[in-house]
DNA sequence: GGCCATTGGCTAGCGGCACTATCCAACCAC
DNA sequence: GTGGTTGGATAGTGCCGCTAGCCAATGGCC
C-alpha cells in the first residue's frame, strides 16, 4: 500500500502523515525506489495507534515519540519496555517543593502508600512521574481549602487497584505476548478517558438519584 | 488588597491577572478611582480556583470562563447551575457519526446504560457532551481492535458509581449550600487528575505483584 | 510640593504546538 | 510522453496561554 492508500483507509491527510514520518512517529516504507515507499497493515496498525493517542488519549506528539520509542526498543526485556513507556506518559508542570501545598500533599501521598502497603510504588516513590503528578493534584486541592488527606483517599485508591486489576486481566487474555507492551500502552491511554466518562455519567446519575433532576 | 498582594499571594503574575481579568475570569475588583482597585479574599480564592482547573485540570481558557459562568449565574437554582457547569466541561472532537467504529461504540454505550439502569444518563443520552467523549473514546479502542463491548465495561461502570457515592458524600459534608456548585466543579474536575495517577500507580503495583519488578 | 511606585487599560508580541500548504525533481503506469 | 504520485524539504497558519511594554492618572511618602 502506498501513501493515498494509508491515508485512505486512516482517514488521516497525506501532509500529517507525512507530518508524523518526520517526527519519528511512524516507521518509514520499505522505499521501492526515490520516489516510492510501501506500507503495509502494520503502519495502519501504527498510525491509528499514534491518532489514537493523541487526539484521544491527548497526548503531545513529542510524548508519543518517546513511548512508541521504549515500545519498539527490541534490546530490552518486555517488563522493562513497558515500566519505561509508562514512565515518559506523564505531562505536568514539576511541583515547587518550597510551597507548603505540595509538602503537605507529599506527605499525605507516602503515608497513603504506606497505608495501602504499595510497596513497589513507594520504592520508586518521588522518582516516578506518577508520583509526581498525583502530588500535583492532591497540592491543587489542598491549596483550594479542601482536606485531603491519606485516609480520605485511601477507598479512592483500592477501587482503583480493583480497575487496574480488571485491566490487567483483560491484557492477560486479549493480547498475544508479542503485543502485550503495545497493548498495556494502548489501555493505559485510551481506558483513561473511558474512565473519565464513566466516572462524571455516574456522577451525573448519582446526583439525579439523590436531588433529582 | 490590591493588584501586587494578589498576585504575591497566589503565586500568578500581575500580567497573567490582568489577562484572567479581560478574559472575565475573575471579576473586576471594587474600583477606589481610577487607578486603583481593591481585591478581596474571594478574589484570591477564586484565582487559585481557575489556576488549578488551567493547570491541573488542563481545561482551556475559554472553557474556565463558560464554567465559571455558570456558576456564577445567581439566576439558576442550584442544581440547574451545576449541571450547566458541567455540561459546558468536555473538550474533544465532534464523533463522525459515518464511522462504522462509532457506530458501533454508540450501540455498545447504549446497551452498557440499559444494562445498568441509568435512566438519567440515557434520557439525556445523545446530546450530552460527557455521553459523546464516552463514545469517542471507545469508538477509538474498537478502532483498534479491541473488543469493548457492554459487558465488559459495565464493572468498570459500577466501580466508577461507587466512586461517584464517594465524591457526592464528600460534598454533602464538606461544603456548604452556598459554595457547593463551585465546590462540585472543583471535585469533578480536580479528582480526575488524582483519581488518574492513583489508576496508573495501582497498574504499576499490580503489575509488580503480578509479573515482579 | 515633589517624586516615584503602582494602578487599570491597552496593544503588540512571543513561543509552542499540531498541523497544512507548496514546491520540487524523480519516477512509474498507462 | 504525459499525468499523477512519491519522498523530501521549507515555510506558513491558527490557536493558545501568556508576557511585555506603554500610558496617563493617582496615591503615599518625605
Amino acid at each position: 500500500m502506498r501513501l493515498a492508500e494509508l491515508s485512505e483507509r486512516s482517514g488521516v491527510s497525506t501532509a500529517t502523515i507525512k507530518y508524523y514520518l518526520r517526527e519519528g512517529l511512524l516507521a518509514p516504507g520499505r522505499q521501492i525506489n526515490t520516489t516510492t515507499a510501501e506500507y503495509d497493515e502494520g503502519h495502519l496498525r501504527r498510525l491509528r495507534l499514534v491518532r489514537a493517542l493523541i487526539q484521544v488519549g491527548r497526548i503531545p506528539v513529542a510524548t508519543a515519540r518517546e513511548v512508541l520509542g521504549h515500545v519498539d526498543d527490541d534490546s530490552l526485556g518486555r517488563t522493562i519496555r513497558l515500566g519505561a513507556a509508562l514512565w515518559a506518559l506523564p505531562q505536568g508542570a514539576e511541583p515547587d517543593e518550597e510551597d507548603p501545598a505540595v509538602v503537605a500533599a507529599r506527605r499525605e501521598v507516602d503515608r497513603l502508600l504506606a497505608g495501602l502497603g504499595w510497596e513497589t510504588a513507594r520504592e520508586l516513590s518521588p522518582l516516578s512521574p506518577v508520583h509526581r503528578s498525583l502530588v500535583v493534584a492532591v497540592a491543587a486541592l489542598i491549596r483550594l481549602g479542601y482536606s485531603w488527606d491519606a485516609e480520605l483517599m485511601a477507598p479512592y485508591a483500592e477501587l482503583m487497584h480493583q480497575v487496574a486489576r480488571r485491566d490487567l486481566d483483560y491484557l492477560e487474555t486479549h493480547a498475544s505476548d508479542a503485543e502485550r507492551v503495545e497493548t498495556a500502552v494502548a489501555a493505559t491511554v485510551l481506558f483513561e478517558p473511558v474512565l473519565t466518562a464513566l466516572h462524571r455519567l455516574a456522577q451525573e446519575e448519582e446526583s439525579a438519584r439523590r436531588y433529582g433532576l
